[in-house]
DNA sequence: GTTAGGG
DNA sequence: CCCTAAC
């Protein structure tokens, strides 16, 4: 009954719109314990993961986080090495990306003792350019209401505008609503991006998933230098062909080139750098996408990594993961990447640059020969395959969000392979050479190789045989699990919901409670039957990943942590005035007289905060943690706690009592 | 669906 | 924050 008309968003598909180069994350931790599953499974982290090593751990006893894009560190936390840690303000500052400008655009206030985790989980949804997305009706404003079916100008949304860091750059997603009628999702540009970006790092249209990008040149001669340079040079960029090529050339590499090369490819991705020698050996780097069959938590400990380069790499044992006490699996990897193929690459002059290698020569590679010729790799940017959104057209913008959220994340999430384009033709032998297939010829073009998506399971490969139909949207492809659901619903709210500002890391009370979405915008009724994708060109297209956003139909697949969000003390405040009032036994009711509208806070997470709240009312101040508690608070607490606790146990005491001797008993004789 | 408690 | 027995 609520759906009278339906609206049909094909989402023609999200490109990270500048892939980050990498987020390094402080590992000191005021508390010794650091599970690695603080982080793990965001959909983003994994597309992050995958698409182009976006991640760059780096071991520091700072709690401060850098945050980078492609050549520019975008964002970083302030602070030094040797604050303690507990108690120091910080300033988490964006800075743009634009090479040139050094202002630092927006800032928000961190407190050290803050999960450095969690900043980093931020810089690198920052950095993924995902930080939430806005829906403008016409231009740079943006419905204020939040409600997709009327808006000021009486029709639905013209674009979608999807921001990364506050201030930083934002992409825009237009709906054609009216030429299509199915109102194709089409990134357009980065709005606010430099103009000599140009469109073309936005424009999507084909169906190759990844774009793939040439990581390095490899210039006859040049070899090993490559690690010495990167030791002294500091943090490395995977991502810089300026850098590499520098130092491929034997220049110093750190400035001049880097600039160059920088603004360069900046300016058009799909061209070479014009700084940049014609030696070049046009590669992609494969690297991460070896095996993205499997799952994703494996990706994220990037042991595909590894095996693509294991075998000349006599450190490889570094990517390894070593345990929970790492809490960030790609420490140093970036660092030997480069040394690994630098090391290997002694003899990288070889068969591939020179062109004399053809496929035909098929068999005369050694394993060692192969070994040796090592061909580098870069995603540059990363696709999510065509979706198809349907939803109700009276669902609330925020639903919209959250079903364009999941169904990125679904794609992300799901089991997915890897295809391999080459010219535009699939490659479809796995176990040939890159050499023998012509990938690692280097007449190819910059854009001759790609990579797809494609579903992995035979549920998703039998839907995406299928032809759209109204009758699939239905489908058995839906299967809504409750916690699944809810889980991912609470993680996307507060990503969308939470307002881009000073508080985003900490003091989320108010904005939670103060939240744009209001409890009747959940889209549990609107979207629980509407939530299934299905590719959404008619036409002959391969590459198609058909994803129910809730699909979760494996058990292989993990269920999302949420997210950890510290209670505010303004929270604790709502809490404990909650309990005084209602007691400790009746948490359902607490959640709905002080965190009504707060959607990520469950009352088992309110029952279990009052639990901590207790604990951290009984210990010294000094074995505390997080953000301070004022005494005060923590005194009622324990006095709630008290009063609570004695009015239990003589309820039991007083039906024990009952039960065996039917017989009233004042209660005043158990107060004390 | 809630509560309570261990992990 | 997760998991789940017990209700």
């Amino acid at each position: 009954m609520v759906l009278n008309r339906r609206l049909e968003y094909g989402f023609n598909g999200y490109q990270v719109p500048t892939m980050p180069r990498a987020a390094r994350s402080a590992r000191k931790r005021c508390s010794p314990k650091k599970k690695v599953e603080d982080y793990s499974m965001c959909a983003f982290d994994l597309l992050a993961t995958v698409a182009g090593k976006l991640l760059g751990g780096k071991d520091t006893s700072s709690p401060s986080i850098n945050l980078s894009t492609k050549h520019d560190q975008v964002a970083t936390t302030g602070g030094n090495s040797n604050e303690e840690c507990r108690g120091s303000q910080k300033q988490l500052e964006l800075q743009p990306y634009d090479q040139e400008a050094s202002e630092i655009v927006g800032s928000k206030p961190v407190t050290s003792n803050d999960d450095p985790g969690d900043y980093f989980k931020e810089a690198k949804r920052a950095a993924m350019g995902f930080t939430d997305i806005k829906v403008s009706s016409d231009g740079p404003a943006v419905v204020a209401s939040d409600k997709l079916e009327k808006n000021e100008i009486g029709h639905f949304p013209e674009s979608i505008a999807v921001d990364s860091c506050p201030n930083l750059k934002s992409s825009n997603y237009k709906l054609d609503n009216e030429i299509n009628r199915k109102n194709v999702v089409e990134l357009l540009e980065c709005s606010n991006a430099p103009q000599d970006n140009g469109p073309g790092i936005y424009s999507l249209k084909d169906q190759v998933v990844w774009d793939a990008k040439p990581l390095v040149q490899i210039s006859p001669g040049s070899n090993a230098k490559m690690s010495l340079d990167e030791e002294k040079s500091g943090p490395c960029d995977i991502f810089s062909q300026g850098k590499d090529n520098a130092v491929l050339d034997g220049k110093d590499g750190d400035k001049n080139s880097s600039g160059c090369t920088h603004r360069s490819n900046l300016k058009n991705p799909s061209s070479p750098a014009p700084c940049m020698g014609d030696r070049r050996i046009r590669k992609v780097l494969a690297s991460t996408c070896q095996k993205v069959s499997t799952k994703w938590k494996e990706k994220l400990f990037p042991r595909h990594d590894v095996d693509l380069e294991s075998d000349n790499c006599d450190k490889k044992s570094f990517y390894k993961f070593q345990g929970s006490q790492q809490i960030f699996p790609f420490k140093k990897r970036k660092f030997f990447d480069l040394n690994c193929q630098s090391n290997s690459g002694a003899d990288i002059d070889g068969d591939c640059s020179d062109g004399r290698e053809t496929p035909s020569m098929v068999g005369q590679h050694s394993p060692y020969q192969a070994a040796n010729s090592n061909v580098k790799f870069r995603i540059e940017s990363f696709r999510v395959p065509e979706l198809f959104i349907e939803i109700s057209e009276t669902a609330t913008v925020g639903s919209l969000k959250r079903t364009v959220m999941e169904a990125v994340s679904a794609i992300l999430g799901g089991e997915l392979r890897v295809g391999v384009v080459l010219e535009g033709k699939k490659v479809g032998d796995d176990s040939k050479t890159l050499v023998q297939t012509g990938i690692c010829h280097g007449n190819n073009q910059v854009d001759a190789l790609g990579f797809t998506l494609e579903p992995n399971s035979s549920q998703d490969v039998h839907f995406a045989t299928r032809r759209v139909g109204p009758s699939v949207f239905h489908g058995s492809t839906c299967h809504p699990r409750s916690r699944y659901s809810h889980s991912r619903t609470e993680l996307y709210e507060g990503i969308f919901d939470e307002p881009k500002g000073a508080n985003n890391l900490g003091n989320a009370a108010e904005s939670d409670r103060g939240s744009a979405t209001s409890p009747t915008d959940l889209p549990t009724k609107v979207t629980s039957d509407s939530k299934a994708l299905v590719p959404f060109s008619a036409g002959n297209r391969k590459n198609l990943v058909l994803v129910p956003v809730r699909r979760k139909s494996k058990h292989s697949e993990i269920a999302q942590r949420r997210i950890r969000r510290p209670f505010s003390v303004a929270e604790v405040e709502a809490l404990v005035q909650a309990v005084e009032k209602l007691g400790t036994g009746r948490w359902r009711d607490v959640k709905l007289r002080a965190f009504d509208s707060a959607k990520h806070r469950t009352y088992v997470d309110l029952k279990d905060k009052w639990k901590t709240l207790v604990h951290t009312a009984r210990i010294s101040p000094q074995q505390r943690r997080g953000e301070p508690v004022p005494q005060e608070l923590l005194d009622r607490v324990l006095t709630a706690h008290a009063y609570w606790s004695q009015q239990q146990a003589k309820q039991q005491l007083k039906h024990q009592y009952h039960g065996h001797h039917h017989h009233h008993q004042p209660e005043t004789r158990l107060l004390l």
